[in-house]
DNA sequence: CTTACCGGGATCTGCCATGGGC
DNA sequence: GCCCATGGCAGATCCCGGTAAG
C-alpha cells in the first residue's frame, strides 16, 4: 500500500500486535471519500492507529465532521495534514458532545468550521477538557468585571482558534504573563486578550519569557526605556512570536542601515517584513534616492503591490 | 490620490508520558 | 506487561488589503 511500514512500527508498535486490523477497509473508506491512494499511505505511515478503526465507527464519525464541514474534499484536507486529529479516539459519542458542547457555549457555526479545520483536535479532547478550558476563559472575562463571557469567549476562540488544544496551565500563564507585565486595567486587557494578545495565548511559556526578556534586553542596550519596551509589544504583539534570533538579527540589521531605534519601535510593523525584503527594499529605495532619515519607513511592510506602485513612482519622479 | 491604521489569512503537527483496562 | 485513549509539550512569521484619514 506505500505505507512506511518502518516509521510506523517505531510510532505505534502495539499495532503491529493486534490480531486484526483492518486497513483494507480503511483504504477503501478514504479512497470512496476522495483520497488518493498517496494520501491514505501517508495517513497510515503517521498514525497507524488508524488502521484499528472499524468501517462502521469511521463512517458515523466521518457523518460527525460533515456536520461541520461541507464537503468530503475538505475532511481528506484536514486528515492529510493532521490524521491524528481524526483517527486518535473512537468515541464518537464523545465527538459529537463536543459538538452540542461548543454549540452550547456560544460558538458560530462559522468557529466550529476554523476549529475543526486549525486544530481537529479540539474534537477529540475529553469533553471534560474542553469544558475546563471554556470554564477558565469565562472565570477570566468575569474576573475582568466584562458581563458578557459569550461574546468574549466567541472572539477569544475565533482569533485563536488552538486555544482549546492548549493547556489550561499554558493560557492561564500567558494571561498572568501579560497582566503582570504591562499593569492593565481590566478593560485594556479585555481587549488585548480578545484582540491583538489572544495569538500568543497559546505560545509555550517558556519561549515568550525567552523572547520577551531578549527583547527588552536588546532594546534596552539600544537606549530604550521599561516603558518604551512595554509601549512598543502593546502596539504590535506579534513581535513576541519572533525568536531571539530572529529579532536580534532584524534589529541589528536595521541599526546597520542607519536607522534609529525610535524610529523602528515608532513603527513596529515593519518587523513583520523578513529579513531579505527589508534587505531587497532598502536597497531598491536607496537606490531610487530615498532618504530613510527625513521620510518614512512604514512602506518597508507595505504589501507587494502598494509598495511597487510607490517605488515605480519614485523612480520616474 | 496617497498613507495610516488595523485586522485577517495561512497555519499547528508529531512526539512523549501517563494511567486505566485487560 | 501490553495496548489504548488522552493530556501535554516544543516548535517559532510574513504578507495582503479594506477602509479611514489626510
Amino acid at each position: 500500500m506505500g505505507v512506511d511500514v518502518d516509521k510506523a512500527k517505531k510510532r505505534q508498535p502495539g499495532v503491529f500486535n493486534r490480531m486484526g486490523t483492518q486497513e483494507q477497509d480503511l483504504k477503501m473508506f478514504l479512497l470512496s471519500k476522495g483520497a488518493s491512494k498517496e494520501v491514505v499511505a501517508s495517513i497510515i505511515s503517521r498514525y497507524p492507529r488508524a488502521i484499528t478503526r472499524t468501517p462502521e465507527s469511521l463512517s458515523e464519525r466521518w457523518d460527525l465532521w460533515r456536520r461541520i464541514m461541507t464537503s468530503d474534499l475538505e475532511i481528506i484536507n484536514i486528515l492529510e495534514r493532521s490524521p491524528e486529529g481524526f483517527f486518535r479516539s473512537s468515541n464518537n459519542r464523545n465527538l459529537e458532545n463536543n459538538i452540542k458542547f461548543l454549540y452550547s457555549v456560544g460558538l458560530t457555526h462559522k468557529c466550529l468550521c476554523r476549529l475543526l479545520t486549525s486544530a481537529p483536535r479540539t474534537f477529540s479532547n475529553s469533553l471534560d477538557l474542553n469544558k475546563q478550558m471554556i470554564k477558565f476563559l469565562q472565570e477570566v472575562c468575569l474576573s475582568l468585571n466584562h458581563n458578557k463571557p459569550r461574546d468574549f469567549i466567541g472572539k477569544i476562540i475565533f482569533k485563536n482558534p488552538f486555544i482549546l488544544i492548549q493547556s489550561t496551565k499554558r493560557v492561564k500563564t500567558n494571561i498572568e504573563f501579560l497582566q503582570s507585565t504591562f499593569n492593565l486595567n481590566n478593560e485594556k486587557l479585555l481587549v488585548l486578550l480578545c484582540g491583538p494578545g489572544a495569538k500568543i495565548l497559546d505560545l509555550s511559556n517558556d519561549y515568550v519569557n525567552r523572547n520577551y526578556t531578549n527583547i527588552k534586553e536588546k532594546l534596552f542596550s539600544l537606549g530604550c526605556t521599561e516603558e518604551e519596551v512595554h509601549k512598543f509589544i502593546l502596539s504590535y504583539p506579534d513581535v513576541i512570536f519572533l525568536g531571539e534570533k530572529k529579532f536580534n538579527d532584524k534589529i541589528d540589521f536595521l541599526i546597520e542601515e542607519k536607522f534609529s531605534i525610535s524610529q523602528i519601535i515608532e513603527n513596529p510593523r515593519i518587523l513583520d517584513s523578513s529579513i531579505s525584503t527589508l534587505r531587497s527594499r532598502i536597497k531598491e529605495l536607496v537606490n531610487a534616492g530615498y532618504n530613510f532619515s527625513t521620510s518614512n519607513i512604514a512602506l518597508l511592510s507595505w504589501s507587494q503591490k502598494r509598495y511597487k506602485a510607490k517605488l515605480k513612482k519614485l523612480n520616474i519622479e
